[in-house]
DNA sequence: GGGGTTTTTGCTCGATTTGAGCATTTCTCC
DNA sequence: GGAGAAATGCTCAAATCGAGCAAAAACCCC
């Protein structure tokens, strides 16, 4: 149970930092992302993490953030740390350290506005190109019952023994919501994971160094980019419920339609407007400036503000999110 | 945004993998702890990552354990990635490794019995040791009403401007539950953090250089490895109120007392047992084997099993947790 | 073998929360 | 000035939650 260290034994070990960073435009949630290295796919912002100047991660990611886009991330907090052989080869083979195992720690950041940068190597994108299947404020999308619900079907049965294939019928139908089981927001990563073994998504294939299959869903990334912002999404979609983060993405002031519009965006399903204005007053998070806004169309929405110190007793912590029904 | 790995001017990172490893015994919460290396201090259980190898973190882990303490682990969970600066010092030195930045990947793992084990160098205790504070299932501990509260409340006071101090009033109230805001069982890493900052745990006094101070609460562990045991168990208390992972930690087959006890044991405040049923049967977690239980005194239980596929449409994913007002 | 104790198990009841819909107000646009 | 759009206000039934009462089934001790 001693730990026996021999580092000079060890292979060698490259630490970095990858950051899914998260801003509202428009109600709509967007993700940073950046050309990759191998070409073609968008990839998650990546920094090395030197072990000599920053004195912890979060230091180092922030300070890397400043450094490449030129504005400061508000709400950071860590999701998970990648470290399978073979990720990331490019990146390895390209810092002349093919030898070396690289990892990542993976890092959510929230901030209001997505804002212009600074260079032209990086963009915002809205998170349902990479998961089309998790958008469903306009119903559940057609791309669920056309194509990954057959799929996944006839993957299941593909499995030979008898209990292994009942094995995976039960994870479909409970990842997938199939035979009325309920879609949870949550199990985002669950199904990204789900699709990426069924071979459904690009990266399978190429990940075992084969041509793309006949299906290939979503925009794919670099290495396992997008399971780290299918990690990211599922973190946040639960953490909304019980922290108040989302006003980390929010402007100072906003109406109520607007934070309802980034929390749909963000969950990926409509809200009882009704219902969530209530759950809203309940919790006290927010409170009228009395300043209107002049929008087209319909009567003008008063302007609210975030109130940090919720001071009453038995509150909530974060927000309740009524679904409708009938998506 | 590019990338720029040079790992020869990168210093020196060595990656270990810390486990919190959780087994029931008599519906008691054990954690397994080795004697620290610094003498004296229980540590978690420590081991290298050896990119060479292991594939991935999760292998090299089970296999270290398997290997330390012949059993094996059932269900295992990335809890968080360790890499502060200072943290692990004196390991890096017996490696002789003095200028190495040891980063440990922390994870939970369960295990049905604490079964009785291999060495000797390590041991099963009661969490509640390291975490007085976060035991409610006979009431609230005295040690809260008449230590840690007051010396909170000089702690705000303690700072200098009235922003500050009111801000360290709120958090202090807010975690700890001060002045009629609710417990919650999840923010013992919260908590933990607290009192750390507050310089009342011994570990805030060491790591500064400093002696003790006069109030030294729960038992010190080694490094920071309370903080990681922290993370486990809130981690933990968490997530079986949405997955059945109490199940990873019970026999094949259980009393629902049994279960009670055990979960209670986790959440550290006492359940309403008819309300604790009436969810369980909700949920369609377990089913009776028709067989009884001999136990000493009064009417004898039913041996219950977990079933695993809860096959109806709109089931709990978690146990519902109903706890009573006055513990 | 009978009363007391202990534990399991079954049931009820009111308060609160949740899901859903209807109605009214107050704007802009044509 | 009327139609349409959006915000806001209110009601209602179903489900859930917290709490307590009571019966059943074993054991203990005398």
């Amino acid at each position: 149970m001693k730990p026996e260290i021999d580092p000079g034994a060890l292979g060698r070990v490259v630490v970095g930092l990858n950051a899914v960073i998260f801003a509202a435009d428009e109600g709509e949630l967007n993700v940073l992302v950046t050309e990759s290295l191998d070409g073609g796919q968008p990839a998650l912002p990546f920094g090395p993490f030197d072990p000599e100047t920053h004195r912890t991660f979060e230091i180092g990611l922030r300070e890397w953030v400043r450094g490449q886009t030129g504005f400061e991330l508000g709400y950071v907090e860590q999701l998970y740390t990648f470290g399978d052989r073979g990720r990331e080869a490019p990146v390895a083979a390209l810092a002349g350290a093919e030898d070396a195992r690289v990892i990542s720690v993976g890092y959510l950041g929230l901030t209001p506005e997505a804002r212009a940068l600074k260079g032209a190597e990086a963009r915002w994108v809205a998170w349902s190109r990479f998961f089309p299947w998790e958008d469903h404020r306009d119903g559940k999308p057609a791309i669920l019952s056309e194509v990954i619900e057959p799929a996944l079907r006839s993957w299941a049965d593909e499995a030979a023994a008898p209990g292994r294939r009942a094995a995976r019928y039960d994870r479909v139908r409970l990842t997938f919501a199939l035979d009325g089981a309920p879609w949870s927001e949550e199990r985002a990563l669950d199904r990204y994971e789900l699709l990426y073994e069924a071979g459904l998504v690009a990266e399978a294939a190429r990940d075992r160094g084969e041509a793309a299959g006949p299906v290939t869903l979503g925009q794919a990334m670099a290495s396992d980019h997008r399971r780290i912002l299918a990690t990211a999404l599922s973190r946040l979609r639960g953490k909304i419920k019980y922290r108040p983060v989302v006003f980390e993405l929010t402007p100072a002031e906003f109406t109520l339609s607007h934070l309802q519009r980034l929390v749909e965006s963000i969950a990926g399903f409509p809200l009882h407007k009704q219902n969530f204005r209530r759950a809203l007053d309940r919790a006290g998070f927010v409170e009228g400036t009395g300043r209107m806004e002049a929008k087209t169309g319909g009567r003008p929405a008063e302007l609210h503000r975030f109130v940090r110190a919720t001071l009453r007793s038995g509150d909530a912590l974060g927000l309740s999110i009524p679904r409708l029904k009938d998506g």
